[in-house]
DNA sequence: GAGCAACAGTTTATCGAGATTCTTGTCAGA
DNA sequence: TCTGACAAGAATCTCGATAAACTGTTGCTC
């Protein structure tokens, strides 16, 4: 899944490579909620025509990353108490559906492919040197939990659940930086998540998994009520390290 | 929803008013799972230049309803017994929950919702004169379904389950056609889904829900079985009523 | 007759500009 | 000081054309 690194497969078309760009920068907290993407500006940054990053933002926007307004363009999924608790609702019961679906019918080849992924996210360090979260432990983190569930044999079913990820991720530096929460032993409980699913036992490994992905969340809401909602508006928020998007990298295609 | 129905908000973009008509092509069976869709043929059709359509059919494709393959355009997605089978249990396990969550937390107004909806499902005739499946009774079907799971009160499960039903839509007409099942009483299981969230009997709503999705589905895959998988290309089936697209009535915008 | 290469026709991806619509800032009047 | 109208500026949506890629056919070689 990205084990190939040497072979980088340049994507067919402009659209495409700008989607993925844009995407990652979204997942990795490259840009705020409620930002706007201004045209020009990543037309110029990419040196590409209009039509190829309107549909990039198109997709996104069909995704749920973005929102666009017609003749008042795009910009990023605004932050809000009731759909962060909305979406983690629906995170916890519909991956642990698919858990416990994966723990019933997994086979050999998924049991190694968590035990290959958890290996490998093991071993790659959670921050970089400056303390931002890595983005090649983020794929890692991406590809154990997209192991565990792989063997419910639902793609459809995988699918929902990797597009809800997606969602989470976008406020996923949001959740580090203002609930940080150093007390948090996340290599632990990766460790558990992978022995209950390969000692088949699902309602234990639901129980971790639910409180896995509840944690960030509960300690994000708690944060807002503490400080008012208007802590979760990024542009008022104790602006932690670079919140900037990174348009000084700019490099034409 | 959609009661307003002399209001007919222009939709403020041309791109806007492509989708729309493309999407409920799809979604009423006007178009063949595999089915190419042809630049040209759409921008004469709709008058309209090629980044409007481009545009329509990059947000359908990444909803899953068009696959898009890079130089080689856009078609509608294929059908499989794999897929269909992957599909219907997801939608079963995800609108159960779903509905469980609302039978526990549903007002009054939710409640009221799905009175008004079971009766003008109930006065709406499924087929027209010429037997084909009405637009109007499946738009009242959709509402029916949606005010039922609305009192979940959690808008991104909402929209998770709308988006597997629309997935589902895609082949109904095939449901429809090939596997025509005469002993149905449809009204009676909405009569029964209704009654039973009403009465707050969530176990037994969703006994009655997941056989009211299985149906269909299951009996496509079994007329599958017995004719051969090739029995699902709609191109070799035999061809059902009028299911070339109505491309005849076209109409600039 | 099978396989391959070149060619013409068709289709897609990308571009840059024009027509519309929104946003911002200024100014007059209450 | 505040409100509302107006105009300049900026951004979006849509267009039609060009460049690049694909498809199918023909003719050649073995």
């Amino acid at each position: 899944m990205s084990y190939a690194v040497g072979v980088t497969t340049t994507p067919a078309t402009r659209t495409e490579q700008v989607y993925d760009i844009l995407r990652s920068e979204l997942l990795n907290g490259g840009l705020h909620p409620g930002q706007k993407l201004k045209m020009v500006e990543l037309t110029d940054r990419f040196g590409v025509s209009q039509s190829v990053v309107r549909e990039a933002l198109t997709r996104l926007t069909e995704q749920g990353l973005l929102v666009a307004t017609p003749q008042r363009g795009f910009r990023v999924r605004d932050l809000s108490i009731e759909d962060i608790a909305e979406l983690t609702e629906t995170r916890i019961q519909v991956e642990s559906l698919a858990l416990r679906l994966a723990v019933e019918r997994g086979d050999l080849q998924w049991e190694t492919g968590i035990l290959a992924a958890h290996h490998r996210l093991e071993r790659t360090p959670v921050t970089r040197e400056d303390g931002t979260v890595s983005e090649d432990w983020a794929v890692q983190h991406r590809d154990f939990h997209q192991a565990l569930l792989t063997g419910c044999g639902n793609r459809r079913l995988e699918s929902v659940v990797n597009s809800l990820r997606d969602s989470s991720e976008l406020y996923r530096r949001w959740y580090w930086v203002l609930a940080d929460d150093h007390q948090r032993d996340l290599a632990r409980e990766h460790r558990q998540l992978k022995e209950l699913a390969l000692a088949r036992d699902a309602g234990r490994a639901i129980e971790v998994l639910t409180e896995h992905i509840d944690r960030a969340p509960s300690l994000l809401i708690a944060y807002a009520r503490e400080h008012g909602v208007h802590g979760l508006n990024p542009q008022a928020a104790p602006t932690p390290q670079a919140p900037q998007a990174p348009q000084d990298q700019a490099q034409p295609l």
